[in-house]
RNA sequence: CGGGGUGUGGCGCAGCUUGGUAGCGCACUCGCUUUGGGAGCGAGGGGCCGCAGGUUCAAAUCCUGUCACCCCGACCA
């Protein structure tokens, strides 16, 4: 009966742990060219349902989606001397096409604010003509030494958002609401990950950008994965692409911009901030698939029972399957099951039937009920709810049992090795910043003692949260 | 780029020291028995031993070169 564990325990050893779950819950490969993925069914079913909620919310601020293309000039990119500099080490560049070399070579686009602008500058005119609000769904290329799957991978798909603004203040604030409206929001209610917001500091800005603020999370191993980032370019790109508007005075004045993104990166968070070690845990609200009915042997009217359960739950809005693959042994679906993190299971056998219940089994709260048939749906749908926040409030608990208030950045580098640690800004400084840097450990973001996200970096009473971080 | 390690069926590994023509577990196929937490038994299929040279009657094994990948340090969603 004792049998091996199908996934290499977490406190044994994470990073193999967060490889097996992929492989064992078929969420992805890695493909034949070094950093680059295949996202098979599952993985990308999870990736769909993250694209629609974030899209959602994306166009309730108002932008629209755009497409641009993948290859860009490379004079383009040079335009910006902050973003190239950022850039250059990590393009792929095609020197060959249709059997000759180019005569200008062309990058596979790392991110697309050049290319982009290069069109707002024919776009944009008139004050009338702002604010411009563009997403654009893609892929993109930014060659890693050292790839990690959904976390830092080579080719990675993603959405970036673009904005023109007549002031500063209007693209500040449009920058605070993608990060409020659209990221935190989905993190927090969609994906159940609790995040920081906070302001990049210098060193870990955006190439070309004057102000980055961030979504931090906490991994089940303590370290950071910065989840999405929205900027404030100020005018550095539209005075390296002319883009300007009349005002209403008549003058001539570049526009303020913003850029924003969230990628596949995010199916890494979901799986090492909820999973376990019997897989992944999917929150409800992301699921692809919410329940699975399971037909756990055959027997007089089970069938009949079991499609029954799956037409009230897809009637009450449950996204629900049924699983009667009875030629497979019942453990060995369980378990599958168990890997995907599909948040309920619903087990229907000969027993069930006769005694007119059903088997109620939940993945995040780890329980297991026997519920009749009559009033299940509604007990489905409950344990939705309750265990969406549970899974929040879980790693909610586990993010603040880890973090520790310190006054050195020896005893930062030092609650680093197992979490993050809350330091003054004014304590830590830049110079602070390159000292950890040498331990591995970085600044995630700077917050205010309310936890505010800041609006310059050298406002007083700052607090800076460092950590070890993907 | 600096340090460490590994390349053997789809995956994970043994074999190498002391050369003799490749094996184990999982997965896969077929059959029977099973089916309430990764089923059992039996029978099968599948390998340029990373690549290229060399030594030898004979190389997965020894020698030389080379390539790739993985882990740890400087940058990034």
């Amino acid at each position: 009966m004792a049998r091996p564990p199908v996934l290499t325990p977490q406190g044994q050893d994470f990073p193999r742990w967060y490889q097996d779950v992929i492989a064992k819950a078929e969420l992805a490969d890695n493909g034949p060219v070094r950093g680059t993925m295949v996202i098979r069914p599952w993985g990308y079913a999870i990736w769909e349902r993250m694209q629609r909620e974030v899209d959602d919310r994306i166009k309730a601020t108002g932008a629209q989606n755009a497409y641009f293309p993948l290859f860009i000039p490379q004079s383009y990119l040079q335009r910006e001397a902050e973003h190239i500099e950022g850039f250059s080490p990590e393009l792929a560049v095609v020197t060959h096409a249709g059997g000759k070399e180019l005569e200008e070579p062309v990058v596979v686009r790392p991110t697309s604010e050049t290319i982009v602008n290069s069109f707002f500058a024919k776009w944009v005119q008139s004050y009338r003509d702002l604010p411009l609000l563009v997403n654009n769904w893609s892929n993109v290329v930014r060659w890693e030494l050292r790839p990690r799957i959904f976390l830092r991978t080579t080719e990675f798909l993603w959405q970036e958002g673009h904005t023109c603004h007549a002031t500063q203040a209007d693209a500040g604030a449009y920058a605070r609401r993608i990060l409020d409206e659209v990221y935190a929001d989905f993190m927090e209610s969609v994906l159940a990950i609790p995040v920081l917001r906070g302001r990049k500091t210098r060193r870990e800005r955006f190439a070309g950008a004057v102000n980055t603020l961030t979504c931090e999370a906490m991994m089940r191993d303590g370290k950071a994965l910065q989840m999405g980032t929205s900027h404030e370019l100020g005018q550095n790109f539209a005075k390296s692409f002319g883009v300007a508007f009349s005002t209403a005075d008549g003058e001539q004045s570049y526009v303020w911009q913003t850029s924003w993104g969230v990628s596949t990166r995010m199916v890494g968070g979901l799986i090492m901030c909820h999973g376990d070690d019997s897989g992944l845990r999917i929150p409800p609200r992301l699921a692809p698939t919410q329940a699975v009915v399971m037909v756990v042997k055959e027997g007089d009217g089970v069938s009949e029972a079991a499609a029954q359960l799956v037409s009230e739950l897809s009637a009450a809005g449950v996204r629900c399957e049924l699983d009667a693959r009875t030629d497979t042994a019942f453990g060995r679906r369980a378990i599958d099951r168990e890997l995907k993190g599909i948040p309920v299971r619903i087990e229907v056998g000969p027993r069930e039937v006769a005694e007119g219940n059903a088997m109620l089994v939940r993945r995040i709260s780890a329980t297991k009920e026997r519920k009749s048939l009559a009033g299940l749906t509604a007990a489905v749908t409950e344990a939705l709810v309750q265990d969406q926040d549970l899974l929040f409030a879980e790693a909610l608990a586990r993010r603040e049992g880890s973090t520790a208030d310190v006054g050195s950045f020896g005893e930062a580098v030092e609650a680093a090795a197992s979490g993050w640690a809350r330091i003054t800004w004014a304590a830590l400084g830049h110079e602070g910043e390159a000292a950890i840097a040498e331990q591995g450990v970085s600044v995630r973001c700077l917050l205010r003692a309310d936890g505010g996200v800041p609006e310059r970096d050298d406002e007083p009473e700052l607090f800076a949260i460092v950590g070890r971080s993907y």
